[in-house]
DNA sequence: CTTCCTGCAAAGCATTTGCATCCAT
DNA sequence: ATGGATGCAAATGCTTTGCAGGAAG
């Protein structure tokens, strides 16, 4: 179930502006990851759309909050995405990059052992799988 | 066993210029990842220096032959670190900043029934492990 | 009112590239 | 000699910031 707009903006803290509600609007339409400058696009393509630099800043309010994941699959740019709080990875297609959840993660057995092999406490994890999606094969 | 900076240069099949062989030494005496500018830093201080074009020239032709590894903990850089020819992941301390190259990846068996549960060929993986190693605890 | 938000443009970084020169083979 | 390598500076691409005007509580 996805919250609404402004019930994520009242998580995070932060005022309902028209411009924060639609870059919450686009986030919740949208299934993949986009960076900054794509969510950009996509709202002006709708017409009227905030200035990239409000994008930007709201996006980091959103994070620190909590709200949205940045991910970093390439260097140089972050990819923004709601986070529903439920753990999960990514699969990238390398044909169509498109983006495909998978839950179902079965590390902690692992990470459990490598605590013990090597003395460190793991607090957190990110796998990052490639290949070529059903649609593309 | 550390192999020595011709021998690396030339599994990536490249020339062993001045500039390469000691922008290789330094990678060879470094333990932890740096960042392009951080190499380029360490070489200024030991003397004249290859400039920072060819270190990010060079450290780009490695990470191709997989003479190194590129990591993107920190968004908007990458770091670069030597890396052996096994299949590894890493471990990153968020105190020290170091890492650790962890083996024994377990997931084959799980990325097999991803392949057939969701229809996609998986061509590749990527795990980055976050937490506090043995001797920042 | 007072504080927070926005837009725009300029500034900041990390990285890449163009091009003339230089070195290794 | 000849193709690859280097240096420098300019260009690029993503992101952040300064500041003046505007909207929200």
């Amino acid at each position: 179930m996805l919250a609404d707009a402004s019930t994520l903006l009242a998580a995070a803290g932060l005022q309902p502006t028209r411009q924060r509600l639609a870059i919450v609007a686009e986030l919740v339409r949208e299934p993949n990851d986009v960076t900054a400058q794509e969510l950009h696009d996509r709202l002006c393509a709708r017409g009227p759309a905030p200035g990239l630099a409000t994008v930007y800043r709201t996006l980091t309010r959103l994070e620190e909050a909590g709200v949205v994941d940045a991910l970093t699959h390439h260097a140089g740019e972050l990819c923004y995405r709601l986070c529903g709080g439920d753990h999960h990875h990514h699969f990238v297609c390398s044909s169509c990059h498109g983006v495909v959840e998978v839950g179902d993660c079965r590390l902690e057995p692992w990470l459990e052992d490598l605590a013990d092999a090597h003395g460190f406490a793991v607090t957190g994890h990110r796998v990052e799988l490639e290949g070529v999606c059903a649609t593309c094969r």
